[in-house]
RNA sequence: GCCGACGUAGCUCAGGGGUAGAGCGUUUCCUUGGUAAGGAAGAGGUCGUGAGUUCAAAUCUCAUCGUUGGCUCCA
């Protein structure tokens, strides 16, 4: 007998070579139907995988992370025995689970798979799901995998195996096909009932564009249909937000083919919008301590030839201006921060000026690749809310948890409450890739990680993440329907101050070399309006929106005191427009619910009579007749409660 | 940059070897209407661009530019 220990503590015996799935049973019949994996003894196994010891259990159901991968996973294996039944002789190469579902690679050799073929695979994997064949887990001697595939044909899955070593290798089989897998797999394909292929992609064998390109089908599967129906909603309900479709038809911003790929243009409205956000940020700087500057777009060549970024981008960028003299070179500024070090060495600096803090909505350019290019997210000129901290070593703990602060105080006002941060070190296994010593490495990412901790702040480590100049924590948010985005970063900088040879005269008369702190709490502005635009879904905040109120008069003979309702809202600079259109109220309350202004307001004879406006907010909500001067009163309230000033 | 898909009116999209279509928007006129679409008439496109095949190309072929789904990259 063996015993096994379940997460509760409690404790079962069971004979030697019983499955998860028999744990399962004993307990209950509506678990044994739901399991599909097990954690054993901290590892994920099959829930039909023979125990022979004692163990700690916890049975995996599809709500569980882990059983999920091992659904996808079980789900990309059935995808694949469907792609082999249909376009026989494919070679496999890698199908394994994501976050939201499963792929699988495939060189097609030549054959091509459209969409439309997508329908009937999914056919084919519910027909061979219902036919509830098991996953059947088998250990094989190298010797054999490599016979496999040989007479397989199939390289892909050779050269897997070839960085195998023997005794570890595990193929696992269901109905007529057969991989090599680590595992684990759910008990039979029967649990799958509901399958969306997504999306044919290209991907290239290991990630390495020198390598083959092959075909990549996304696709999700779920226990039930019902679950499936609802994902999908959301990828519409994302689709609907999508801030290229929204901000087309907000009228913020647009591209032009003639301006150039990724260079955005932003429209009166998108304008309003953005320059709200830059004087919100530059607020609350002002109050942290931040000084303004304002740095030219290009610089000449020499400038990043100290910074270090001329020799690790050079190439790879927009390419030299050139002036009529000889050898003369000029770069667009693809950052700020050599520019700032040029400011904190335009005259000698004390101890007793640290920290210098220099601000700027500094308009950068970088050659992104034309694949790369998406919407406002990826672009090839942006402007990012740059700061650069000049700090004596012993400041940096504490103004690195300033900044914390700045972000968080951003992250909240901005209706971003759900947020994780992640520190970005270096990669211990290639420490070549990154300049500077050890030894200052070593102190930034303590830096870092000690002002996290310090804060509070819930935080994920990654190493080999780091900027090839200094560590990093990066914010992550949970948008208005659960995606992820990355948006401000805090970076550590120990090698920037010596490439410009930056110092200050300490206490002691002595030159001493300060620490920089890059850090952008929106990273890029049109990233951060692009995010915001999704989270929001259209529908910003009362003080960030392009239009604040509409004012919608009844008949022509109103126009008049819808000016004047108009002028008393601009003078207390409230963003307002009058519909003047001779159109019918239900016609024009119906265009300015879909324009998602915050306020409609209805004027006709009663309202004019008694002073009064009627209030209507988007979506059917009316708040009935107020007092013109409540109104104007109600609507400042509103926005100056949700622009709370920024407190050290 | 690589592989695939797409590019038709301001927007969303249909069509497809033989004189270019719809809805919304826009313009003009009528209507001055009280909480989600009033009516009529009109304007608007060398079908992304360039070459080729053809009696004839928006339609087929190639190239190119752009958009897009991924991959690689991201100071």
């Amino acid at each position: 007998m063996i015993q096994v220990t379940l997460p509760d503590n409690s404790t079962r015996e069971y004979p030697i070579g019983s499955t998860a799935l028999d744990v399962a049973n004993s307990i209950s019949a509506g678990l044994a139907r739901n399991v599909i994996a097990a954690e054993i003894n901290g590892t994920v196994w099959d829930a039909t995988r023979p125990i022979k010891e004692d163990v700690n259990i916890k049975l995996l159901t599809f709500n569980d992370d882990s059983g999920k991968l091992a659904f996808w996973h079980s789900s990309a294996h059935l995808m694949a025995e469907a792609i082999e039944a249909t376009f026989p002789g494919v070679k496999l190469a890698i199908g394994p689970p994501i976050e939201t579902g499963f792929y699988y690679d495939i060189d097609l050799e030549g054959k091509t798979i459209a969409e439309s073929d997508l329908a009937n695979l999914e056919k084919k994997m519910i027909e061979l799901a219902r036919q509830k064949n098991p996953y059947i887990r088998k250990e094989i001697s190298k010797d054999d995998a490599i016979a496999y595939f040989t007479e397989k044909n199939d390289p892909y899955k050779l050269e897997l195996i070839d960085g195998l070593t023997d005794g570890d290798i595990t193929f696992y089989s269901q109905g007529n096909f057969t991989d090599l897998c680590a595992g684990p797999h759910i008990p039979d394909t029967g649990k799958i009932k509901a399958v969306k292929l997504l999306s044919i992609a290209g991907a290239y064998w290991r990630g390495d564009e020198n390598n083959q390109q092959l075909t990549r089908i996304y696709g999700v599967s779920f226990p039930k249909a019902k679950e499936l129906k609802e994902h999908l909603e959301r990828l519409e309900e994302a689709k609907k937000r999508d801030h290229r479709k929204l901000g087309k038809e907000m009228e913020l911003f647009t591209f032009s083919q003639k301006v150039g790929q990724g260079l955005p243009l932003w429209l009166p409205k998108g304008t309003i919008l953005r320059e709200r956000l830059e004087r919100f940020m530059r607020d609350a700087q002002l109050k942290a301590g931040y000084d303004p500057v304002v740095t030219p777009h290009i610089a000449s060549k020499e400038l990043y030839v100290t910074s270090g970024h001329y020799e690790k981008y050079g190439e790879d960028s927009f390419q030299p201006i050139k002036t009529p003299n000889v050898n003369e070179e000029f770069f667009l500024k693809p950052m700020n921060c050599p520019h700032h070090c040029e400011i904190y060495k335009s005259k000698p600096r004390s101890y007793k000026e640290l920290p210098i803090r220099y601000a700027e909505f500094g308009t950068v350019y970088r050659y992104e690749q034309s694949g790369e290019l998406h919407g406002l997210t990826r672009v090839r000129g942006f402007t990012q809310d740059d700061a650069h901290l000049f700090c004596r070593p012993d400041q940096v703990q504490q103004e690195f948890e300033k900044v914390i602060d700045l972000v968080i105080y951003t992250f909240k006002a901005l209706g971003f409450e759900e947020f994780t941060a992640q520190i970005s070190l270096r990669d211990p296994e290639d420490k070549s890739k990154y300049i500077g010593s050890d030894e200052n490495w070593d102190k930034a990412e303590a830096a870092i990680i000690d002002s996290a901790a310090k804060k509070g702040l819930n935080t994920v480590v990654e190493y080999g993440e780091a900027a090839f100049y200094g560590p990093k924590l990066d914010f992550m948010v949970k948008d208005a329907i659960g995606r992820k985005w990355q948006l401000g970063t805090i970076q550590v900088d120990y090698n920037l101050p010596e490439r410009f040879e930056l110092e200050y005269v300490g206490s002691d008369n002595l030159k001493h070399r300060p620490v920089m702190i890059h850090r952008a709490p929106f990273g890029s502005l049109e990233r951060f309006i692009a995010i915001l635009i999704e989270h929001t879904g259209g529908r910003f905040p009362l003080w960030l929106n392009p239009d604040q109120v509409i004012i919608l008069p009844i008949g022509e003979k109103f126009h008049d005191y819808a000016d004047k309702v108009l002028n008393l809202l601009k003078n207390d600079d409230i963003r307002a427009e009058v519909d003047y259109r001779a159109e019918k109220i239900g016609k024009k309350i119906f265009d300015a619910e879909k324009s998602k202004v915050p306020y409609i307001l209805l004027v006709g004879e009663k309202e004019v009579l008694a002073e009064t406006v009627s209030v209507r907010k988007p979506g059917k909500i009316d708040l009935g007749s107020m007092d013109l001067t409540d109104f104007v009163a109600k609507v400042n309230d509103e926005i100056n409660e949700a622009t709370v000033s920024f407190t050290n």
